[in-house]
DNA sequence: CTGAAAGCGCTTACAG
DNA sequence: CTGAAAGCGCTTACAG
């Protein structure tokens, strides 16, 4: 285990001060006017000895780590891993690295990364906010650190956030189910009070309305739902044999949507005629699925690249000592439909058929 | 912008010096022997005012950083991301952190991500290597830093492995495709070196081999692969169109059965009747997709408890000065059978109706 | 054009 | 039982 070389060590080996190697190292040759000589002499060596400085070291006298804590509901998620993957290959680029965890949407968990991060003297925090760590954000705001939330956020508090146009979405989903002559539309979402969730619902309920449509809701707790797929599929299942006038059904989640098709499958209906589908937050698997599952897609790719130019803008403004300026983007979201929401004629035909049968 | 506490600020507020402070705050008060009244005192106003301490000044000062830096191929596969989920839980429960990033199986993108953990000191390393990268693995090693390996590795150098038995996994998968009456049965792979791939090929050569049968490869360069998914789907389906003959498929991957998969719904062929399916690499949509797909599931849970835990091991081991003890530890497969695979009479029947409208 | 020295916030060997 | 001081490896204000 021998030692790592120091910056030191440079110095004796070439006969320079510390302090000359450092403003080679870090680009300041020109302002501090090294000479053209040792700048070439520095750097050859440099190259030649493989010096790796200790970045450590660097943070602790500078106070900038050149981190981001990065929190999200669940890395295994598609939607979130798609996000970091696009997140980090940006920031990588700016010689960001990141810290992320997965939160669970627990409060006490995302209080704790939090801390971490702090101690961690991170840079920035991109986060897609658990309940109840409102406060812990707003400390951070009021620090004056670089805060972008995504996917949900707190109207009260001054951070910059992305989110897409929920209720929108949820809207045009079921307008389309409306348009493609279904009226039994039921919408499937989790007992949650964040926001994207309460949006998804209001949504839906605002096209019901509008329609003057009967509204029909199943809500599942959020944490039957994170450990216990299988009894969402189970509760689904029990809700659609209940309520068997039911033609459409509205997923508020990715992972609904596809605990949901499970339970479809199990009860031997048919998409769509039986029962049209549709999911919040597109897969890449919807496509493949038979028949295909019509989506309302969120925009991965504006999302990430967004978060990551509104951090960057709050690191400049930090940097220049100005003000971050707060503000909430929203996004489009797009309905891709396929084929789990729209009837063809032979399958109109199909469906008298099977209701019936459905009933025992 | 206030400026944080240190611990001389606190030592200052509670009439102590920094090191009596630290002795606590590092639970060393027995050790040295601090008075409980002292100790009382130092955990109620570290409590009450919210002290947090530094972590890049302790890293400086004990070397430690208490950072994993984790390589993945891309954190966006769920393949990577299920394994980063749990291999992060289970170190942030010993204090650890994780940096994670995408390498695209890129051998300079690779080689300058080793190159930034180690100027920020990580402790140790997880591993799923790129191609060219062994001489860098090998520098760590030598270093003493703890690496452990994962889905791949180099058979020459001293590092902790934890990789599957992909050659029995591939061999697994014909043998079963044999039994259920299949016998022009085609392997879609990568053109990989790595060894994971060499040794799926290496499988399924050796049961069709032990068969009997004929080899039938398909190639798929990986730089195709990863750019275009829709070119690999294009090519699959030129392959099976000019190999009309073939009655089952192997792929090597999850993406790749993924593409395939779209191929052959492209080209109207009916699975498992025209053509079994078999995907190396469990997806958590194959139980759903119709029909569903038979796979070769890779032991996940295992793969990550089982990485950390060596990793675990060898951080100990350097922390005592022990050598750390290279070995490959060689995990199981299960093969998932599913629909995609297997030929019923019932499902004869079932397809010439369902063309038609899934009467029961 | 270059260097000596202070200091970022910790930990720890040493002294008492 | 507690503290003063050195040092981890950098950067930078200051001096020349």
């Amino acid at each position: 285990l021998k030692k790592k070389r120091s910056i030191h060590d440079l110095a004796r080996e070439l006969n320079l001060s510390a302090t000359t190697i450092s403003f080679v190292l870090n680009g300041k040759a020109e302002e501090k006017r090294i000479s053209g000589d040792v700048v070439k002499k520095v750097n050859a060596h440099v190259k030649r000895t493989g010096y790796q400085p200790n970045q450590v070291a660097k943070s602790l006298r500078t106070g900038k780590t050149k981190i981001i804590g990065m929190l999200v509901e669940d890395i295994a998620d598609p939607f979130f891993s798609s996000i970091a993957r696009v997140v980090e290959e940006n920031l990588y680029k700016l010689g960001y690295k990141i810290f992320h965890s997965s939160t669970d949407n627990k409060t006490e968990r995302a209080k704790e990364l939090l801390r971490i991060f702090r101690e961690r003297q991170v840079d920035g925090y991109i986060i897609a906010p658990s309940p109840g760590i409102e406060e812990d954000i707003e400390w951070l705001v009021k620090e004056g650190k670089p805060v972008v939330l995504f996917d949900r956020y707190f109207p009260k508090i001054k951070t910059k956030n992305i989110v897409i146009d929920n209720e929108g979405g949820a809207f045009k989903a079921v307008m389309h189910l409306v348009a493609n002559g279904y009226s039994k539309i039921a919408f499937v979402t989790l007992d949650s009070d964040q926001v994207q969730m309460k949006d998804r619902l209001k949504g839906y309920n605002k096209a019901i309305v509008s329609k003057k449509l009967q509204k029909q809701v199943l809500q599942i707790g959020y944490s039957e739902y994170k450990n216990d797929p299988l009894s969402v599929s189970v509760r689904v299942r029990e809700y659609l044999n209940k309520n068997n006038m039911l033609d459409a059904v509205l997923f508020a989640t990715n992972y609904l949507a596809v605990s949901g098709l499970q339970a479809i499958k199990e009860l031997g209906l048919s998409i769509p005629e039986d029962l049209a589908v549709v999911g919040f937050d597109d897969n890449t698997h919807f496509s493949l699925f038979s028949p295909s599952v019509t989506a309302v897609a969120q925009p991965v790719g504006d999302i990430s690249s967004l978060t990551v130019k509104e951090l960057i803008d709050a690191l400049g403004a930090e940097e220049k000592q100005e003000k971050i300026k707060p503000g909430t983007i929203v996004l489009d979201t797009e309905l891709i439909v396929r084929e789990s929401s729209v009837r063809s004629e032979k399958n109109k035909i199909s469906l008298v058929n099977k209701k019936k049968s459905r009933v025992n």
